[in-house]
DNA sequence: GTAATGTCTACAGTAACTATAGGTTCAAGA
DNA sequence: TCTTGAACCTATAGTTACTGTAGACATTAC
């Protein structure tokens, strides 16, 4: 039984906003699905997976790019699946560094809190520690690429 | 002693790229400095010492806006220092968030990777992973605002 | 002195959406 | 059946926090 979705079901479905899934056909990630007799899409089952999958991925912190090549690996299941894994390893050693770094400053932000104990703004460290770095536990000054 | 301090090197001292720091001063986050002869920026300590602040605290995951109003309260130092101790707050339940969520897809992405050996797509639980929400173990669906 | 590097302005581009305006279509209640 | 309000349509602009590029001028190193 083929389900016959507006816009709004498959966005809800999937956990995002309407816009993102137009957004999504727009730059290709979803093909273009056929309209009612008043030109509004026509999602069925298999337009749902495919946006629960990039949704999925993105919660995951997959960018765009990779959920890209994710789809095209999987539209040509007979090579080895070498390349999905790699792009899976890749993005858990992301991971890592997200969480090795969130931990860090999670620390630091306490020890602020800890210091500001409702005193007047000339007294408090939170400003001071923010404005010397040298005060923090971390020395990783590389930026993150996607946030 | 006051150092005169080229673009370049404030940019370098601070871990952030020259146009970066013209971009705050675009913005008004940093004020303009005087030129040189030559028309080119130069920078004096506590301009340093204001960029350090405003990149330390965006490494914390600060969004501008919270470092704008950072600045300002640091402007009056008269004032009760509740509203810092507010926006530290508030910033620490964030990081919070945000590693509670980065440990689930940690965990799933270490499965997907364990499933994946060296088959073919057609069996790799990658996709199939990515595809169906169910079988991920957080179910938090909400999108994170500032990534 | 010259070559390489650094800086200048101005503007365009990036990711991944999100919002708005101004219109059409659909579903439910009176 | 009418109407009203929600959901949909397109097109376009805005968001955050930068990053990159082009073409010109300045500074530094050899």
């Amino acid at each position: 039984m083929a389900h016959d979705l507006t816009i709004g079901r498959i966005a809800e479905a999937a956990g995002c906003k309407v816009q993102t899934v137009r957004y999504y056909e727009q730059i290709g990630l979803i093909p273009a699905p056929p309209r009612s007799s008043g030109n509004q899409r026509v999602y069925d089952d298999s337009a749902l997976h495919r946006l629960t999958f990039i949704r999925h991925a993105r919660e995951l912190g997959f960018p765009l790019q990779a959920i890209r090549d994710l789809i095209s690996l999987s539209d040509d299941p007979n090579q080895p699946c070498d390349a999905a894994d790699a792009i899976a390893k890749a993005q858990l050693s992301e991971v890592d560094r997200r969480i090795h770094r969130l931990h860090a400053l999670r620390h630091e932000l306490e020890r602020m809190i800890e210091q500001c104990r409702g005193g007047r703004i000339a007294d408090c460290r939170v400003l001071e520690v923010l404005s010397d770095h040298s005060l923090c536990e971390t020395d990783d000054h590389s930026t993150p690429k996607e946030r």
